[in-house]
This record gives C-alpha cells, sequence and structure tokens, in this order.
DNA sequence: TCTGGGGTCCTAGGACCC
DNA sequence: TCTGGGGTCCTAGGACCC
C-alpha cells in the first residue's frame, strides 16, 4: 500500500515569528540575525527580493539593508520556540502521526485520508495560520524526500497556493525535472558539484542513474536518496520524541576573551544548558567533552584550538558535577595570551535515567541520594519563575563575555513582563 | 569592531582482543 | 626467506540537515 507523507514548512519561520506580534511589518522587508548579531539567518520574502543574500555576515550588509529599510532584528529563541510549539500543537491535533523534525518543519502521516491528502492539507493549512499567525507550505509525496520536493514546488508556484500533492500530479516527471540536484533533500553543496560534472543536473537525471554506482560514489546514504526519489520509502517515520544521543551547548563570545575566569564562567554557563536539556529527556551522561578556539576568521592573529575528552565515572545529570567535570578540562587545554572567541561543552554516551545496569560506583559519594531531589527543585523553580531563577555561582552574574543581542524584540509568549500591551479606548 | 548553533549518519583507520 | 584470520570498539573526518 502506498504511503502519503506531507512536509508542513514554515515560511520564513523566524521573519514570520517576529511579525506576528507587529502587524505592520507585514508587506515590508524583515531579516534576523544568528547569535551574537553575527550573520543574517532568515529573510522575509521582501527582503528576498531586494536581494539580501542568505548567511552573509550583517556588518557586510548593513548598508544594503538601511537603504531598503529592512527591519533587523536579533535572534529571539524564546518566541520562535514558542510559536514553534503552537503551530506543532495544531498538526498533531488535527493529523494521526506527525514526526517533529525541526523548529520549523514536520512531517505528517496523510495515507488515506478521508477526502483525499490535498483537501486536507489545505484546511490544515488555513488552520495553522487562523491560529498562530505562521504561514505554512504542504508538500505531499509516497516519501520523504519527494514531499520535501513537492514542498519547495508548492512554496515556489503561486497556482498551488501553498499545497502540492505529488502523488496526485499527472506528471511527476516534469516536475523532478524542474528540480536543480542541488535542491533535492539529502544532496548537499559538495555532492552537486561533483554530479553536474557528469551531467547530472536535475532529481530525473539522478534518480535514473544506476544504484550500484550511487552507492559506490556516495555510500548508503546517497542510495537512500535515490531509492526515495523512486518511490521506495527508506526513511524512518517517527512520531513521538525521538531523545538525543549527543546535547551541544557552545556559544561565540560578545568581546574576545583572554583570562580563564571568563572561560570557566561561560563553561559553567554552558554545561548548566547542557544539563536542562539532558534532564528534560530524562538521561544520564556518561561522558563529558569541552573545547575552545580563537577566531579562526582574524588571519594574522596566532591561533589555537583544542579539546578535552573527559570520562565520568558514573553517568550523571547532576548539573555540579557536570560543570566540575567541564572546567577541569578547561583548565587542562587553557593558553594564556591568546585571544579566543568561543567555547562549547558536548555531553554524549547519553542513557535513559532509568533502565540502565547500576553498579557499585553508583553508590555514594559518587551518588548522593539529595543529588537527584535538588536538581527536580531547581528544574522546577526555573520552569515556573524563568530561567535562571536559580542557577548555580560557578556560571557568574553579568560577564562580559556574554552575547551580543542588539535588537532583540519582547519575549511575548513566555515573560510576564514583556507581554504586548493593548490600549483600549 | 563586526563572520551562528545544534544535530545525524557513514567510513576508514588505529588499537586492541583471541 | 619468512610474518594469520577474524573480531570489536573508538575516534576523526566528511557529508549532510535545519
Amino acid at each position: 500500500m502506498p504511503k502519503s507523507y506531507a512536509l508542513i514548512d514554515c515560511n520564513n519561520f523566524y521573519a514570520s515569528c517576529e511579525r506576528a506580534f507587529r502587524p505592520e511589518l507585514k508587506g515590508r522587508p524583515v531579516v534576523v540575525l544568528s547569535n551574537n548579531d553575527g550573520c543574517i539567518i532568515a529573510r522575509s520574502n521582501e527582503a528576498k527580493a531586494v536581494g539580501v543574500p542568505m548567511g552573509s555576515p550583517y556588518y557586510k550588509c548593513r548598508g544594503q539593508l538601511k537603504r531598503h529599510r529592512v527591519e533587523v532584528f536579533s535572534s529571539n529563541y524564546a518566541l520562535y520556540g514558542d510559536l514553534s510549539a503552537r503551530v506543532m500543537g495544531v498538526l498533531t491535533r488535527f493529523c494521526p502521526g506527525v514526526e517533529i523534525y525541526s523548529i520549523d518543519e514536520a512531517f505528517a502521516d496523510l495515507t488515506n485520508m478521508p477526502g483525499g491528502a490535498d483537501a486536507f492539507a489545505r484546511q490544515l493549512k488555513a488552520t495553522v495560520e487562523t491560529w498562530t499567525t505562521i504561514p505554512v507550505s504542504i508538500g505531499i509525496g509516497p516519501t520523504k524526500t519527494l514531499a520535501k520536493l513537492a514542498n519547495r514546488f508548492a512554496k515556489k508556484h503561486p497556482r498551488c497556493r501553498g499545497v502540492f500533492d505529488l502523488t496526485a500530479s499527472p506528471a511527476p516527471d516534469l516536475i523532478l525535472k524542474w528540480t536543480e540536484i542541488g535542491d533535492v533533500w539529502g544532496i548537499g553543496p559538495r555532492h552537486a558539484k561533483r554530479l553536474r560534472k557528469l551531467g547530472v543536473n536535475n532529481a530525473l537525471d539522478f534518480r535514473d542513474l544506476r544504484r550500484d554506482w550511487v552507492q559506490k560514489k556516495m555510500t548508503v546514504t546517497g542510495l537512500h536518496t535515490l531509492l526515495e526519489l523512486r518511490g521506495m520509502p527508506c526513511l524512518g517515520f517517527a512520531s513521538g520524541p525521538v531523545s538525543k544521543k549527543t546535547i551541544v551547548s557552545s556559544r561565540s563570545f560578545g568581546r574576545p576573551v583572554t583570562r580563564l575566569e571568563d572561560l570557566l564562567e561561560a563553561t559553567a554557563q554552558y554545561m548548566t544548558r547542557a544539563a536542562e536539556k539532558l534532564r528534560r529527556q530524562e538521561s544520564v551522561a556518561s561522558h563529558v567533552l569541552v573545547f575552545l578556539h580563537t577566531n579562526t576568521f582574524k588571519l594574522g592573529e596566532p591561533q589555537y584550538s583544542n579539546a578535552a575528552p573527559i570520562p565520568l565515572p558514573v553517568a550523571t545529570q547532576h548539573t555540579p558535577t557536570l560543570i566540575r567535570a567541564a572546567q577541569s578540562g578547561i583548565e587542562r587545554i587553557y593558553k594564556e595570551d591568546y585571544a579566543f572567541k568561543k567555547c562549547g561543552v558536548m555531553l554524549s554516551g547519553l542513557e535513559p535515567k532509568n533502565g540502565r545496569w547500576l553498579n557499585f560506583l553508583d553508590l555514594p559519594p559518587n551518588n548522593r541520594p539529595g543529588d537527584a531531589p535538588l536538581m527536580q527543585t531547581v528544574d522546577a523553580c526555573n520552569t515556573r519563575w524563568g530561567r535562571d531563577t536559580l542557577k548555580f555561582g560557578a556560571s557568574g552574574n553579568d560577564g562580559t563575555w556574554r552575547m551580543k543581542r542588539e535588537m532583540c524584540s519582547p519575549r511575548y509568549t513566555t515573560v510576564w513582563e514583556e507581554l504586548l500591551e493593548v490600549m483600549a479606548e
């Protein structure tokens, strides 16, 4: 029985979020910057139309943005995360199976939808937009890769009005031919370049290649893409949350950092975030990795980068233990007289908190009876009264290394003090 | 002055085991 | 002149994704 997968994708998601509480920005060019106001990472259609490039450094296109009177925002993940949850909430309410793929995308299984997938998708799109203000596009295909491809087509062709069902198309090959090879999901810039040299210019050309050749040159991942384009599902569909296998928290600094004390503070702060994510998915970590590096864009300056692995005797989710491990790693690899740009932590060797083998090392003092209730209390307070209501002294107070966010919009939906105010007369 | 952050999967090669 | 065969685990690096 052939499947019908839908890919629901929010249009210009971060830019659309900035408009949610600023309706006067509709029809105006809007861009959103990465952390530290570094690069342009989201653009409204109007910003794309005036030629603002994706991914380029903000300081390089400041003049252009000003000339076109583009509205510029620092990224506001509190807002985007919350609006994402609302969009996903609508999808899970109406679709039988939903796989949340990223902050702005989800797959849904629309096989055997009464009334047909296309009609259902149009209704779904209208509901998401009415309830959240976020515009979405929906592509439907017999595999995830083809649903992605259909989604791109839905976005680019006004006649689709935001929804395109490849399984109901009279000429699916034409849609494949229209899709450039580099725009196929799973084919990145490297493979695209190689393929173009061989005259493989679009999804249709690729689909008709020999499978053993593709497997040899592009490993089984390339083979999966090939088969998916032929309509054979190779990528699994996971409704429900999937636990991460690694958790990373890292940031570039707002200014160059040379002092060990600042690096230790930042490390504690990042580990606090990583450990929160770890507990949220109810895992424990048995391995910590810390890393730091100088600014690789500064070609004239002395460069240094290093990483330190720290195996833990007992897998844990206890923030102070994880902070101590990470800081010991930083002390090991720190060198004086370098201007550091970034550091970070990674947790790996993750296992479910319950349902793993215990050993005698799990006893005190490695695992004290008070540790778990302490972390539960900290998490509960921070959930109820806001992030960092309770925090660890090791992460400091107002370190000047913290990131730059000079054009941040209010956290309209997650912080009481920043709620939208409306005048009624 | 100013260039993001967080993931996954695959393969090759080294270390180590019997 | 001559130096096995078969495994596992780990890490680094490449490629891709949002």
